[in-house]
DNA sequence: CCCGCATTCGGACTTTGGTCGGATGGCTTT
DNA sequence: AAAGCCATCCGACCAAAGTCCGAATGCGGG
């Protein structure tokens, strides 16, 4: 079940909200000022927030520029609530990198479609994030195996080949040298990675190829 | 440097928008039909689109629902210009799954206010998925190698446990079964896959394991 | 100059990985 | 019921991987 945080001071139109979307099979969390709300996000990442712009003390903008500062919290769907037809406030809060707003009075369907369409959008990245292409090792550069595992600069192309499925022979041919010394850089490599076997020390290899930042 | 895709069909404000995007460094696309704007669009990748909603033929919400129907637009960020005071068609928009709108005459600095926060947030959304533990293989179960790549129960398995570092003789013992079994099981996996050598064939499993839905 | 280190290679050896052929039992097809 | 397919299992044999010696080269810093 997806659950939304609704930040709105007002308690009125707070369990107003409250009450319309647990109707339609929603897990509801409310907070009454920015701060108690930013803390319930913090702790419970909800999968949409729902936040007014006017409010004592933290006010919505606050709320979203802390959001968008913490990684963990930065891809939240955040959609906020403005009074009707104030111009400036929606575009400073679509700038601090806000999904959506909504004019108060707030329509029951616009509400749904908003948060619905901001939850498909939300699961469409992440669909395509971690099913699409995501396992794309680098073998580009042995630096990376270098300097995180501490491997001499030829310990670390021996491993960058062994990691693609090499055998022995092969990389003593690629890196033209004898398949003794292949041997010789791949067991200083077991001993310090403190793995037994290629294979082992491929899945350590990968760990780190696979992660690497800017591969796109 | 970031390329956006202007689709906007008058052309003085078409030339306005990329002169003053060329300016600023951006490297600019531009259609002046919902149709080519689409073509443009899926053969470019552009990192930002900005698209009217009034055109003739292919108007702006035609565009954006083609887009985010397809994976491999889905997640460019879409904004979209629309004339002043039409609420309507923002928020059909919005419900479409666009990131941001801007009402005509646009002011230069919301225009690049809005670009860059949608930057901003598709860059935050890539760092969080590629940077992070992205290579979280799951080794819980051996039915995913079964199904993609049409093995054996116990083919599965043996691969199962081959991609996680373990030797022919461990994984006997885990499996209850002889070392040579292990291996005859091992051989009918090389020759499925069409590989040579179980580091290879690790690689093809990590590629299903790592990339799997839903392990969140 | 000498020491440490990375890199290179060789021989001889043990262990592991991989292939080939053969056997069993369950299952469907004829 | 017989024939065939397939998954599972195993033994013997050969090839590759990995280990334990030793040793040569070249490069940088105390």
């Amino acid at each position: 079940m997806k659950r939304i945080l609704i930040i709105e001071d007002q308690a009125p139109m707070r369990r107003n909200l409250a009450q319309l979307l647990e109707l339609e099979g929603y897990a509801v969390l409310s907070a009454d000022n920015g701060l108690t709300g930013l803390d319930l996000a913090r702790k419970e990442r909800p999968d949409v927030i729902l936040c007014d712009v006017m409010m004592p003390g933290l006010d919505g903008h606050g709320v979203i520029r802390a959001l968008r500062e913490d990684t963990a919290t930065t891809q939240i769907p955040f959609i906020f609530l403005t009074a009707r037809g104030d111009r400036t406030d929606v575009r400073t809060g679509m700038n601090f990198g806000a999904d959506d707003y909504l004019t108060k009075p707030v329509v029951r369907d616009d509400l749904l479609a908003a948060i619905e369409t901001r939850l498909a959008r939300a699961a469409a990245v992440q669909a395509a994030s971690s099913h699409g292409g995501n396992f794309k090792p680098d073998f580009s550069s042995a630096v990376p195996l270098e300097s995180v595992l501490g491997l001499t600069p030829r310990e670390a192309e021996v491993l960058l080949w062994t990691a693609q499925g090499k055998s022995n022979a092969d990389i003593a041919t690629i890196l033209g040298m004898s398949e003794k010394t292949v041997k010789q850089h791949l067991g200083s490599v077991f001993q310090k990675l403190g793995v037994e076997g290629r294979t082992a020390a491929t899945l350590r290899a990968l760990e780190i190829l696979a992660n690497l930042p800017g591969t796109h």
